[in-house]
DNA sequence: ACTGAAAACAGGCCTGA
DNA sequence: TCAGGCCTGTTTTCAGT
């Protein structure tokens, strides 16, 4: 757990929000040349803090805006059964984002569709893939509120 | 709500994985030359379908590694009430993700933070700010299985 | 010796034909 | 598809502290 000083938390905040910003503008925003600011960020590269730049696309054009959270009981905690179900469950590409949780619930993830239909489809594949299960239980969300990616750094 | 054909799903599969691909590459992985790869990009980018090009921090390393969610039930349903709980709740920069659901919890937020106790700040604050939450529960991730931004194209 | 500035170099982008 | 200009990233060298 790397210590960064306000210059690097200022530059992570930037790329958090465009990660095409050009180095001059970072430089500039810093108060700094354009080489400092290079070593920085290659140090906060090498330090694997800043781990990659992604392209976020938009889940309503593409037709992929339904999102349903999924709680998972298990009666089976060997971990033989934990390897297999987590493989299974990360090779979906519909889940986003896939937990172990404390609580009431030993599982969740989040699962990203085009509509019911298609959660349901997604559902059984899931069910049947996996023995053990005791309780599976899905929310759905109406209406997304706020996504962002940026951690509050 | 776009139609999209292969070679434009393959070029955002790519850069939703690593959105500093060179054009050249891009171009070679879908067997085009540059100049109508890059019209594509370009098409892509205007119909607003790729958004955002955005860096992605390790929240381990920045020590900000522990994930809760919370869910929200009030009794109060008025626009007024919404307005102010959603522009309190997507200012927190801790929350990642907001969502209005469906069933037992109107409202569910993901949050990270550094710790538990950064959490209940968090917490004390939240329920300081807003009126009529009839219910707040929280639950808590022990182990980070999979997160992805790649929606599946 | 370290840090930052400036200038030269290289490479990728974007636009014409 | 190709070729050129332009802009940006990268490296090196130099100066000041």
């Amino acid at each position: 757990m790397a210590v960064l000083d306000s210059v690097d938390r200022t530059l992570l905040r930037l790329l958090q929000n465009d990660a095409t910003m050009p180095l001059a503008e970072l430089a500039d925003a810093v108060n700094l040349t354009t080489t400092p600011c290079w070593k920085r960020l290659k140090r906060l590269e090498e330090d694997g803090i800043l781990r990659q730049r992604v392209a976020l696309l938009d889940p309503v054009k593409l037709g992929i805006a339904f999102t349903a959270f999924v709680q998972v009981k298990t009666s089976n905690h060997s971990q033989d059964w934990f390897n297999h179900f987590v493989s299974t469950v990360t090779e979906f590409p519909e889940v986003m984002e896939f937990y172990r949780m404390a609580g009431e619930y030993d599982y969740m993830m989040k699962v990203q569709v085009a509509d019911m239909q298609a959660f349901d489809n997604m559902y059984k594949k899931l069910v049947a893939s996996v023995s053990d299960l005791t309780n599976v239980t899905s929310t759905f969300a109406m209406e997304p509120l706020k996504y962002t990616t940026a951690l509050p750094v």
